[in-house]
This record gives structure tokens, sequence and C-alpha cells, in this order.
DNA sequence: ATCGCGCAAATTTTT
DNA sequence: TTTGCGCGAT
């Protein structure tokens, strides 16, 4: 029986609201998982609902499993008929049911983002369309957002009319949609859109889930896009017991095609809906909300709302600028020391969260050589490295030889002298034939242009035939074991010269024995494990799902892999503008860009329980070369009586950076002719509008709106234009030359007016000048940049 | 067929 | 800085 006297005033009314569309806005921290589970324990135990009509959706497995885990100690007996799953899983397993009427085999693939990579390669050269113009990464997006707006190749095509680029887009997603199906394969984004497509083909099949899911339930409603809330509304459009549960404050997945948009007007969708707010916070220190608040109060058009909690102000929230970003990783190890010293906290209440991933490897060296323990979360999934990649296309290719995705990865893995011009030879074949690689791969004898090729292939196909006979009666372990050993993959690892290769192979354990323990588990169930089922499986984890907390180690991560955690020690590194927010959201025309961002610093302050610390460095290296930075605004949008230190802004500082960032600008000069957007190059300085930089943004080139179709992101001064105090240079290199003064001779600066050269120092592209001014003291100066007239 | 060098690009990524 | 890719040389 559970207990709903523990719970506050608002989260009652959402437990007790079972019929009809339900709005729980709930806030970070205010307990919602508390409420979720809660709610359905009432709903079978009070209203005498059947398990078998409640559906949960999350979005990540972890989220599952926590979910189930906690739905099943508070349900008890039934709750195993509760549907707890992700978006995606309940796709799979609804359409391994049903997917045939769609026209697709029921024992399909799943495509992760490398598989649709290798697609889209093939199918760009075969229409020949040239990814540096149109960028591979591009088309992807393309399409996946297509997909997410239930856009078909079809209607795509319609829209696009006139656009060049986006024509030839289409043509490739019509392509892709066509290979896809072919090798009867659906990537992620297809796993939501077929199902869509399934319940509006087949009025049985929506009616009958319907009627199972009778009480649904959606986690994280801000993250949905337009595909799910499709899906979500077919469902639920017979009960209308629908309740989401999400913070449009917590909304950091746009990128991605999440639609804020769905939790802002559920109740316009839902008129009859009831709304549920949950302020009150049970994680942080009144300081940690405080400065949360005071952050995210800065956004608009957000449902208004304001986080408080019981608890005390707590410790003062943190804040340091250092010189360097190694001096910033280094204070951080050390403060975590300490605090495991004085017994203040442990490693595994640690924290470090960053915006991007490359600030890991400089946080790590740190680690690395205080030996503390730490885990870094996402940066390359496991099941994405090469060597596991490897072993999973054998064990696909022996499972669905119709993939031909996985058959040509390992076609040639390890080396059987198998090259490029005969695989292409082979598909040319299977293309005419209208049949999968691999059938014409054991067609090889047949097909006349590879005519010696074909000594090569036999091998291979006799290898696959002969694991594919071995699966029935060997187990799953043995045979990967098999493909292990057999495949010479583990030999040619452990006769290799390269670094890593002694962490593949232990990779490659490891897969195997996650293979053991699924096996053992099926087994265990009275249950026959299969291959495809383990495949799929594995398919569909993330990172985040495998990282099990219970290592006393401290957790780095990146921002967004963060949400949906606590930690009562929280380290927020890298608070620069520029890096966070990043230079694309800060020079983005689009000015909501820069919202998402605050969102995310909403997220990563909310992390915090106890203690929060933000530190930043004024200079740091960003793509190979330092870059100097202001501290972020967000720690400026921090009531400043919370901080026990005050961001610095002297004008010294901004002078000094301005300084710096047209040097900077200047000194990788290159020639406009170098820069694209889109289908237009910009040929000469008029092309451009010219921006001034501001102290924390760098000087700003855009391509004026009259040229280009619909306008275009901004230039970064880098590559693209040249600029200088307030004027335009010409665009073009610079060089070396000889410098018509020197050491002793008396000089002028526009700036700083006259004064002595002490110092020429020949650097890799530029004479750096120092000079003695009269009025301004000694300054270094690039000599190319400076423009020193010699008196 | 394979290797290796040079060039370009480089947020975030629940599945 | 790091990574991935394409092309030219073996």
């Amino acid at each position: 029986m559970s207990n709903y006297d523990s719970m506050n005033k608002r989260q009652k009314e959402a437990v007790f609201h079972t019929e009809g569309p339900l709005l729980i806005l709930a806030g970070a921290g205010s307990g919602k998982t508390r409420v979720l589970t809660h709610r359905i324990a009432y709903m079978i135990e009070e209203k005498g609902v059947n398990p078998w009509n409640i559906m949960a959706i999350t979005f990540t497995n972890k989220a599952a499993g926590e979910m189930r885990e906690r739905v099943d100690k508070i349900v008890g007996f039934g709750s195993e008929s509760i549907w707890v799953a992700t978006f995606h899983s309940s796709c799979v397993r609804i359409l391994r049911r049903h997917i045939d009427r769609l026209g697709y085999d029921s024992n399909f693939t799943i495509y992760d983002t490398d598989d649709q990579k290798t697609l889209l390669r093939e199918i760009c050269k075969r229409l020949e369309i040239d990814t540096k113009m149109i960028k591979e990464r591009a088309i992807l997006s393309a399409i996946s957002s297509a997909k997410n707006e239930l856009i078909s190749p079809v209607e795509y095509e319609l829209r696009v009319m006139g656009d060049y680029v986006k024509k030839k887009i289409s043509q490739v997603y019509k392509e892709y949609q066509a290979a896809l199906k072919k090798n009867n394969a659906l990537d992620f984004d297809d796993l939501l859109v077929k199902m869509v497509e399934l319940f509006k083909a087949c009025p049985d099949i929506l009616e009958m889930y319907q009627n199972r899911f009778q009480y649904i339930m959606v986690d994280e409603y801000q993250d949905t896009n337009t595909v799910q809330f499709e899906l979500i509304r077919l469902l639920a459009s017979k009960s209308r017991n629908l309740c989401v549960v999400g913070d449009d404050d917590q909304s950091i997945y746009k990128f991605r095609g999440a639609n804020i948009r769905n939790i802002l007007d559920f109740e316009s969708v839902y008129p009859e809906a009831y709304v549920v707010k949950l302020e009150q916070n049970y994680r942080s220190s009144k300081n940690v909300l405080h400065a949360a608040n005071g952050v995210i109060r800065n956004n608009r058009g957000r449902k208004e709302k304001a986080l408080w909690t019981e608890k005390d102000a707590g410790n003062p929230i943190h804040f340091k600028q250092f010189d360097e970003a190694y001096e910033e990783a280094d204070y951080i190890v050390r403060s975590i020391k300490d605090k495991k010293k004085s017994g203040e906290a442990d490693y595994r209440d640690c924290a470090v969260l960053y915006r991007t991933n490359a600030q890991s490897r400089l946080l790590e060296e740190r680690f690395v050589m205080d030996s503390i323990p730490y885990q870094v979360v996402g940066g390359v999934n496991f099941y994405s490295r090469k060597e596991i990649k490897d072993m999973l296309a054998y064990l696909k290719t022996i499972n669905n030889g119709k993939d031909d995705i996985a058959v040509k990865r390992i076609i040639n893995v390890p080396k059987r002298g198998i090259g490029g011009t005969t695989i292409d030879r082979v598909q040319a074949y299977a293309i005419e034939e209208g049949i999968s690689f691999y059938e014409a791969l054991q067609q090889a004898e047949d097909i006349a242009s590879i005519g010696k090729g074909f000594v090569k292939l036999q091998p291979f196909v006799s290898l696959i035939q002969t694991y594919r006979s071995k699966v029935e009666y060997y187990g799953l372990s043995n045979l990967l074991k098999d493909v292990m050993e057999g495949t010479g993959y583990i030999k040619e690892l452990e006769e290799s010269e390269e670094e890593d290769a002694e962490d593949r192979i232990n990779n490659i354990q490891e897969l195997l024995n996650k293979l053991i323990a699924y096996e053992e588990g099926k087994l265990e169930l009275g249950e026959t494990p299969s291959l495809s089922e383990f495949l799929e499986e594995v398919a569909l984890i993330a990172d985040i799902d495998t990282t099990n907390s219970d290592n006393n180690r401290v957790m780095l991560m990146t921002l967004h892999s963060a949400k949906g955690l606590e930690f009562p020690h929280v380290y927020m590194a890298g608070m620069e503008d520029g890096l966070f927010p990043s230079y694309m959201t800060i020079t983005a025309d689009d000015k909501t860009e820069i919202e998402e961002e605050r969102r995310l610093c909403y997220v990563g302050i909310t992390r915090a329980m106890e203690d929060l610390t933000l530190t930043c460095a004024k200079r740091r290296m960003m793509h190979g070369e330092t870059q100097y930075n202001a501290v972020s605004r967000f720690v400026k949008e921090i009531p400043q009586e919370l901080l026990d230190n005050k961001p610095q802004q002297s004008k010294q500082m901004v002078e000094r950076y301005e300084e710096e960032s047209f040097e900077r600008a200047a000194f990788r000069s290159k020639p406009f002719e170098t820069r694209s957007a889109g289908s237009f190059t910009a040929k000469k300085e008029s092309d451009f509008d010219f921006e001034l930089p501001t102290p924390g943004n760098r000087p700003k080139a855009v391509l004026k709106k009259a040229i280009t179709k619909e306008g275009s992101k901004p230039f970064i001064a880098q590559n693209g234009g040249v600029m200088s105090g307030g004027g335009i240079v010409k665009g073009g290199s610079m060089g070396l030359g000889e410098l018509p003064y020197g050491t002793g001779d008396r000089v002028s600066h526009v700036k700083y007016g006259q004064g002595q050269v002490v110092q020429v120092e020949k650097g890799p592209r530029d004479y750096q000048v120092t000079v003695t001014f009269d009025d301004y003291g000694d300054k270094v100066m690039y000599a190319a940049f400076a423009k020193l007239q010699k008196l």
C-alpha cells in the first residue's frame, strides 16, 4: 500500500487526478518520478484500473529502468503488466508484431548513426553529389528533421521547389528511404515514423492499442518532437487519459527536433486539460535555487514559475576565474581532493559538468595526474567503438543477410584482400538483380565482372554459412567466441602495434560478457535467447544507460548528459562567453537559441544539491589555437550577492580582450574565396556586411542578405574576412616580410601613439613586436596587425 | 589493395 | 588539438 500523506498538496493533486488530460509542470527536483509512480499505484489500488491498461513512456532506458523498479516496489502484484518503456523500444515491440502490414519484414534491423552515414555516403556517390558542397552531416540532419516533422520524401520534394541544395537533399532522402527498405532496416527516427504510419494506415491496429493503453503517461514531455507528439495523440485520442510531465525550462534538445511548443501548447490541444505545477524543490539549497531562478528568469515565453525550498540557504555559490584552462582543471581537482580529505564529500558526490566533450581532456589529464578516480559519461559510446561494431556486424550478418551495411563492414575485416572495386561490382550486380548484397556474394561465381575476385569472396561466404549453421545448437556466446577467434580478428589485434589494441580486445571481451549475461538471464527465465533480440537490445542502448554510480568516482559529463541527475557537489567548468553560451548561439540570427543555452545552464545549476562551483578561464585552447573568453553572461545573471567572488569586468580587460581578438582575426586571415555558405560563395569584401566585435564576441562578417536567398549564418572572421580596429583589412594571407623598423626605432601606432621598439621576435607567421609607448607603456603586438609607422 | 599523408572541420546527441 | 576523409603513391 502506498502512502500519499507524505506528499505535498500539489503532488497529491497530480496523483489523484487520473481521468482526462493532465499536464504536470514539474520543476527540477520537485519529485516528479515519485508523483508518477504513486499515480500509477493510486490508479490500480484506488481506482481499480487494470495494470495492463497503463503505459508509461520515457526517453532513456535508464529512466525506464528506474521507473520500472520504483513501480514494482510500490505496486507489487500485477506491476509487471504495466507497459514501462522508452519511445523507441515501445515502437520496436509493436512494429515487430505488425510491420508486415507496411511491407517490411518483421526481423528488420535498426541502423545507428554510423550505419546511416555509411548508407548516405553510398547514395551520395551514386547520385554524384559533392559532399564538399553539401555536407553529409547537413543532409543527415535535414533528413532527420524531416522525419521528426513527419515529412515524407514526396512531401519534402514538393516543399523544396527551386532551392538547389534542398532539391538534392530531397533526392537523397528518397533514395535513402528506398535503400533502408531494401535492406530491411529502420533508422532511429523511422522507428517512430513507421509506428505513426502503421497506426494511420491500419485503424484496426490503432484501435487495438488504444484499447490496451487507456492510461498513458509521458515523462520529459518538453523533449518530445512532432512524431512523438503525434504518436501519443493517436494512442490517447480514444481514452483521452493522457498525463504528461515536463518542465519547459529544461527543454534542451531543440537541435534534435524537440518541440517546446508541445508542452507550451498542451492546454490548447487539450482544452479540458488540468494543470498542476510542482514548484517545491526537494533537492537544492536556497542559494542554488535562487541562482537557477535568477538565470532562467531572463528567458521569454516560458511558463511562469519559481522553485522554492524549505531547505537552508547553504553555501554561497563559488565563482573563480583563472588565466589558463589548465589552472581551472587543476583547481577543480584540488578542490575535490580537499573535500575528500576533510570528509566533506566523497568522490561519488562530485560531478564536473561542461558544455563540450572536448573539455573533458584537460580535466582527465589532471584527474589521472592526481590519481583521483573519475568516470567520463558520453563521448564515444561503448557500442559505437570500432571493434564492437565489427563484432556486432558479424552477428548481424549471421542473423540477417539483408543488412548490406553490416556485410560490407566486415567483408574485409580482418583483411581478406577484397577491395573497393570488387565490392562495387558485387553491389552493381545486386542492384541489377534486385537482390541483397550478401545474396549477390553467394552467387559470386556468376558475376562476370569480378572474374578472379570470386576466389577471395568464396571463403568469406562459407565462413558466414558455417556460423549460420551453428547458431541453432551452438549457443550465442560460443558463436561470438568463435567469431572472435575464427575470423582472426583477435589475433590481428594481438599482433597489432597499435597503442590501444589491448583496450580493444578488452572491449570485445566485455561485449562477450554482456552477451553471456543476456543468455544466462534468458535461460533463468526459461526463455530462449535469440540473436535478433540481443542485437536489438544493444541497438537501443545509450551510454548514459550503462553508467552506474555504484563506483566511488567523480563523474565528468556534458551538461546535456547531466539532465535528470543530481549531485551534492557540482562544478560547472568553462563558464565563458563563446564556450557557454557557445559562439554558435551568440551569433545566431535566431534569438531563441541563446535561450536554449540558458535552459542548459539552468539544468546544470539545478543538478547541485549542496554546493555549486562555477569556473572559467581567460585563455583556453580551442580548435588548436588560443581563445580569449570573457566571463559567461550567465554568471552575471546570477544574483551577485549569492557569489563568493564577483566576476571582474575592468575596463582594461575589455580593452585587452578587444585588442587580442582583433589580432587573432587578422592573424588567421585567408582569402574570402575559401568561405561558402550553402550554395553561395562569397568572393569579395562587398559581399559581406560587417559588424564590430564586442567583448565576448569575435568580429563578425555576415553575408549580405541581398546575395543569399534567405540570409545565412554569420561568418566569424577567422578565415572569412579580416577585420581590424573598426575597419576592414583586405582578405589574403599575411606572410612574413621585412619589417621597416627594428629594435630601438621610434614608431607610431594608431591607438597608442608614439613609442620605442624594444624587441622584435620572429613567430611562425608574423613578427611579435614589443613597444614601449610613451603614454601606454609596454605592449606586445603582431607586426602585420599593428601597422606601426617608423618615424 | 593498402597505406599514409595532407587538408578541412570541429556544440550539444535521451534512441 | 584531434579527428576523419580523400586521394595519390606503393
